[in-house]
DNA sequence: TATGAATGAGTTTTCATTCAT
DNA sequence: AATGAATGAAAACTCATTCAT
């Protein structure tokens, strides 16, 4: 099940080093301002200016501006959830009751760090779609989620399995993101993961 | 527990009758234009041509642009979220499990027809918070939730009360926004109410 | 025989006087840019200077740059025509012996005047025909000369009309435009009128 | 009358076989791109592109932009009217009545074949002026037809011979050129060619 | 010779907002 | 109250040209 690769759309490829260490500095740079500034202060000038490079060094890499943040979402993405993965693949055999806090807890690091990023997007981000090839970003997890779920088959108590996977997503996702979104949140990590956990398990398997 | 009037900040209170049919068309016309045409083509400009005034005009109503979209969210959550209000107040004396259904049914529906506003706005709308006192948007149904479930207070089986409000919360909104923001939902609104009034009651009643 | 109203491409009409003013302001620059500095001169920025109002007040009037060149055109060519039109119209009847040295000798002045101004425009110009209309321009008078040519079937010694009437606007346009275009021209207009007139008669007559 | 070499300005001579291939790359790709997408689209680096060498290597060949499209244009004239060059001198000697028409067809065929590209090119070429000596381009053949006219005066029945030969001048090319810029001609080769030869010499010999 | 990374001035265009009428 | 003409800062993006490697 390998993904296909993380291939963004720049308009030259950097073929020499120095222009790869260029292109780094600019996605630097728009996370930066993203984070620290606000979406609304992404704009192609102050990139290059936080960047350190001129504006058409920007051009020679990134078609238009939403490629730039596209490309970052892209990286982030593939970043954060590729621990994951490889949890999942780890634990195909591991019951669920044993995997699942472990699992919601890597869940909810990774959309903390997304959420960094992607809460700051525009939600209905159209333009931002065309330069991401399917944009990955939101649907990646759903679609790992579901493989590993179909693993565990064996374990659930639930006739409709496609509607019991597409409850638990939405029941880790939405919590998770609902929790990390509460800018006064009463709860810890750590209740959150437990409850979750305990919840999704007694939904599964009952 | 009365919510303040939803009062929004306008340049001149429209006490002539023909003023109020001005304002109104000029919310209607930003509210028409969100929905059909995106949150990129929200002008001030384009919001006086639809709503057939001057630009002139916008501003003697609203001081600006963010103060329109704050009005027409105000307006819509109050709006939306009334009904919720008034069935949990008739429902203060009748069992949970009873009520959970219809009312999981009524936020879905709430949800529902808020998303298709709320879903093309800005995710991280900071200039918009300036204008509509608290943002109460987002906000709103999680304070009412709260009030509820607090009357309830006997039927649970958990210790810590907030805790189990806000995840109770967390799991109600969470779920029902993920599941409306799935563009490919394999399931049910009855299926969605239905297992999730389920696990909301086994997650407080155990 | 009612050419359609010279309508031209406006964002907005200018209903009050000193819109007109604007406008026509506009007009002059881009006009004056063009004959004095070159058409890789009129940039948007270069005309509201010229004009004399912001840039942004150019974009209420024009959706773009190619508007406001394709308005002047079309304003030049139906000025600079008009007279031969009259002249044709009222000298259906009167023999092409007569007429026709006159009539070259506006055709001749007209193309000078046009000339100022078309032979700074771009040959090949895509963008500017999508904003007037059928692009009259460099059409116009052959179309013109078409209709009065055919009312004096009757004096020509030549089978194929049409070939005629061809064949002689590519004398007139083709040798007074080689004229113009001349940067050492070693005749006076009244040569030229006279040889022109001579040879299509010739050419027509037998 | 020797025309003086074609020579262009260019920044390094191609002494090398290599570097001739090199720049009749970068010639072919600005040909290439001038008729098939329009002289908008010719910048440097699609020129670099499209003739598969790098932007550097264009500047070792050619001081700016406009003296690649001067090299050109300078090449096609001089390409193009070689043999009309060689048929004049041939027909020094042959009545104007007999050798004519295929003067006029072989001017016609020049024509089209210039028209291709020089329609494309701005009609106000003030900077391609700078970089092709005097651009003979337009004035070509103009003066070669002049040469050999005047070795036809005998046949002449016109007293101011200059006046004569220039008229001349404008039938053909304006004629031609008019004939070839229709978009919609409603004559034949054969038919222009047969009343131009014509109608010049009736207009040279009476 | 050849490369291609980098530059930055310059261009088009948008849109929130003001203000005289 | 309402109009709509005017503003101008600011954004996206282009492209001829240079220069270190």
């Amino acid at each position: 099940m390998k993904e296909s690769p993380p291939e963004i759309s720049v308009r030259k490829s950097p073929t020499q080093q120095r222009a790869r260490v260029t292109v780094d500095g600019i996605l630097e740079a728009a996370q930066l301002i993203i984070s620290k500034e606000g979406y609304d202060y992404v704009t192609t000038n102050h990139i290059a200016e936080i960047a350190g490079v001129s504006i058409g060094t920007v051009y020679q890499y990134f078609p238009r501006k939403e490629a730039i943040v596209a490309a970052l979402v892209e990286q982030l993405v593939v970043t954060v959830s590729e621990p994951i993965r490889r949890y999942m693949l780890e634990s195909m055999q591991v019951p669920l009751a044993r995997c699942m806090p472990t699992l919601i807890g890597m869940v909810l690091n990774s959309r903390r760090q997304m959420s960094l990023l992607l809460r700051r997007l525009p939600r209905d981000a159209t333009k931002l779609c065309e330069d991401s090839v399917p944009f990955t970003s939101e649907r990646f997890l759903f679609k790992t989620t579901s493989d590993f779920f179909k693993s565990h088959l064996g374990e659930f108590r639930i006739d409709d399995i496609d509607m019991a996977i597409y409850v638990s997503e939405y029941l880790c996702i939405g919590v998770i993101d609902g929790y990390l979104a509460d800018p006064t949140p009463k709860l810890s990590d750590e209740q959150v993961v437990e409850h979750l956990s305990d919840t999704i398990l007694k939904f599964l398997t009952r």
